[in-house]
DNA sequence: CGATTTTTTGATGAGTTTCAAATGATGTGG
DNA sequence: CCACATCATTTGAAACTCATCAAAAAATCG
């Protein structure tokens, strides 16, 4: 199969050709680097992505100029669907945080793409389920816990994301494979960056996470479970 | 057509005969007293719902046991449609503010539904979509936000939702058809109902807000848009 | 009219943001 | 290869918002 586009990506592995062409039809593979925009907020939304490799963040910015960052986007996920939703705009601004490479689809492939790809369908609106279910989640912990309750769940959480990509770090803890900074934190966790760095500097010092500049090494998962669930 | 269920119901409006068999085989109608519950948290997800009339309130539990209300369904909108996302239980409870009644399926008719309905996929997508974008919106709030604010836009937000059942208050002002004690509004707004008291009093002295018990009287949202924007 | 529910109001303190500045890392160009 | 500019992080102190505790007032219901 000349120029395959689309192996490698276990959404479409079970594709048979003809199948497969339809697919794969006006897609191209797009290439980013580290701070690059793929779209910004506002933006006409005229195209959908399947993320191949790298990391996105997702981030909205309020009118008075506050961001928070939505999501990161971890490779074999759908994103910036909006075109589903028939969303005229991106609703959110989408930057690479290292070296990324994405399929991206005109808006008018949806369809085809759904109809070619009926499980697509399925692993779309399970995809959008599971980020409303996190998103209520998110909404939960930002509104009846404290800072640090809620940094230790992000962190986690990310952990679990980036899933078999996080990297075993040398003390045998875990490393997110992509930097992020205490002001990424804080805008993920609803805080400030001075917050952020206080409440990890002590984790630091009780040996809970692993130092490092724009790094997230979290050397003792069991201690953050516990405090996500008391909080002190 | 004998005990046509589906009746006003925009949804299935245009649905011939066949098809709305289809989509009317094993359904019921169920009612609701205000308070009680057709699903709570935690229960295995058997059945999905559209609301036909009335009002219910869709409420999360944390582990320590504070509450947060996920939504207000209003009549015509599907819910409780763990089912499609292939979720074994519900996530939240869903209760009853007052006299409703629902359109009731078991979990299995879900794809026989959505076949005979094509359109419905469409809506039940967008729907689940809008969901998103509002989860998404409240969050950015909630983090960025001071409590007043919050309060403000949750209030424009509901009358929005409520739509044309909004009733027109004597005094050209709008208030919301259905009941909320502090506490609710506290549990949506994420705050406590001290706090929501204190910042509705003073709004209720300023002419913005209706007063009464267990009421929402917007007397001019011009006022509520501009205390959304500036913070104060 | 008494019991219950809802709302109001005051006082206090904890937790976070804000403001300000210093320290530590990283990379670059001369 | 070092000096310097830049970026990231840390830390301190003061201000402030909001949650909490406590109690009373107001509205509703039987």
């Amino acid at each position: 199969m000349p120029d395959d586009i689309l192996s490698d990506i276990p959404q479409f592995a079970g594709l048979a050709g003809p199948e497969r062409r339809v697919v794969a039809a006006e897609t191209r593979l797009g290439s980013l680097a580290p701070g690059e925009a793929l779209f910004v907020q506002g933006d006409p939304a005229d195209r959908f992505f399947l993320l191949k490799d790298g990391r996105l963040k997702v981030t909205q910015v309020t009118a008075e100029g506050q961001s928070l960052i939505v999501r990161i986007v971890n490779p074999g996920e759908f994103f910036g669907f909006a075109p589903a939703l028939q969303r005229e705009s991106y609703p959110a601004t989408c930057e690479a945080i290292v070296d990324s490479a994405a399929l991206v689809w005109p808006r008018h492939r949806w369809e085809a793409v759904l109809s070619a790809a009926p499980s697509v369908t399925q692993s779309v609106v399970q995809a959008i389920g599971r980020k409303l279910d996190e998103a209520h989640t998110r909404l939960r912990e930002m509104t009846t816990e404290e800072a640090a309750p809620r940094v230790a769940h992000l962190l986690l959480r990310l952990q679990v994301e980036a899933g078999d990509h996080a990297t075993a770090a040398p003390d045998g803890g875990v490393e997110l494979p992509y930097p992020l900074t205490r002001q990424d934190i804080a805008d993920m966790s609803g805080s400030t960056l001075h917050t952020v760095s206080r409440i990890m500097a002590s984790w630091e010092a009780q040996g809970v996470l692993g130092r490092g500049r724009r790094k997230v090494i979290i050397a003792d998962p069991a201690a953050l479970e516990k405090i996500t669930a008391t909080e002190e």
